[in-house]
DNA sequence: ACGTTGACCTGTGTGC
DNA sequence: TGCACACAGGTCAACG
């Protein structure tokens, strides 16, 4: 579910409510859901750290902890993190719950069970593959025109499976992507390498404004994404492709399609986006 | 080296 | 209603 304006509004959530807090203790109930170092040791370990920070390095959630510590968190599909008072009744799918020196707990609810959790020294972060190999975040400078145009130059590569790489870009999921390419007027199957440089130049600025709205909307909820407070984003009531199957493109009228591209559901206006670019 | 496919695990929606 | 099946926002290992 959720993809990097999704996983932002955590991140600004977290970070509002449990920076400087204590993690008083560690509870497992699905052992398999951390990654590393052993259940023992991760208990062991983030008992009494202090979060100093929130980050996020693509869909993947940073908690900088006291000591030089890492609590890494990916939610996969359909992971979410509660803030919530201790005393409340627990929901039928928590696996994991740290309860904090305020009275609050975070709860890890996952329907299912794919999440992903690692502690881990600083120094260790690029131990985690998806972490060591992932491409720039698509909203800092860093992902520059120049670097987009050298990713996508001689690539026999769908579109869209380019996208939808972390090691190529951070934190892009298939809901963005279909909205991306919606907005630069491109088809999923085009081929990387053979786009116009208009297009190149109109993809690399969708990817920034849909990005950019998804945040502002604090995410897309079509099933399982909420917010630290439980609360839906609502920018699923913005998408102009994703989940509209048979509905009406806004720009041209001709009903939204549905295929399968790279592996993946994908929408497609096949009046905005044609499969061949005119030779005109 | 690169690209595509299946597996992971469970819930929900659809069609018969 | 019951049942089978397709499908789901992500990632990685295992193929060709």
């Amino acid at each position: 579910m959720p993809e990097l304006p999704e996983v932002e509004t955590i991140r600004r959530g977290l970070e509002e409510r449990v920076m400087g807090r204590m993690f008083e203790q560690v509870e497992v109930l699905l052992p398999y859901l951390i990654k590393s170092p052993s259940v023992g040791e991760f208990i062991q370990q983030l008992q009494g750290k202090k979060i100093e920070r929130v980050g996020r390095r693509g869909k993947y959630l940073l908690f900088f902890l006291s000591g030089e510590y890492v609590l890494v968190v990916h939610l996969r599909m359909t992971g979410q993190i509660n803030y919530v008072k201790s005393d409340e009744a627990l929901h039928q799918k928590t696996y994991i719950i740290l309860t904090l020196d305020n009275g609050y707990q975070l709860r890890y609810i996952d329907p299912r069970k794919f999440g992903m959790f690692f502690l881990l020294r600083l120094n260790q972060l690029n131990e985690i593959p998806g972490l060591r190999n992932m491409g720039p975040e698509p909203l800092e400078e860093e992902f520059t025109f120049g670097y987009f145009e050298s990713l996508l130059s001689g690539k026999k590569r769908k579109i869209k499976a380019l996208l939808l790489d972390q090691s190529a870009i951070a934190g892009l999921g298939n809901i963005y992507v279909d909205e991306c390419l919606f907005l630069a007027a491109i088809h999923p199957e085009r081929m990387a390498g053979e786009l116009t440089s208009i297009e190149r130049r109109m993809l690399f600025n969708a990817i920034k404004q849909v990005l950019r709205e998804g945040i502002m909307h604090r995410g897309t909820s079509s099933q399982d994404y909420f917010d630290v407070e439980g609360e839906k984003g609502t920018h699923q009531e913005h998408l102009k492709v994703y989940q509209r199957k048979g509905n009406p493109c806004y720009a041209c009228g001709t009903p939204i399609i549905r295929q399968v591209v790279a592996g993946r559901g994908t929408h497609i206006c096949p009046q905005c986006q044609p499969e061949k670019k005119d030779a005109t």
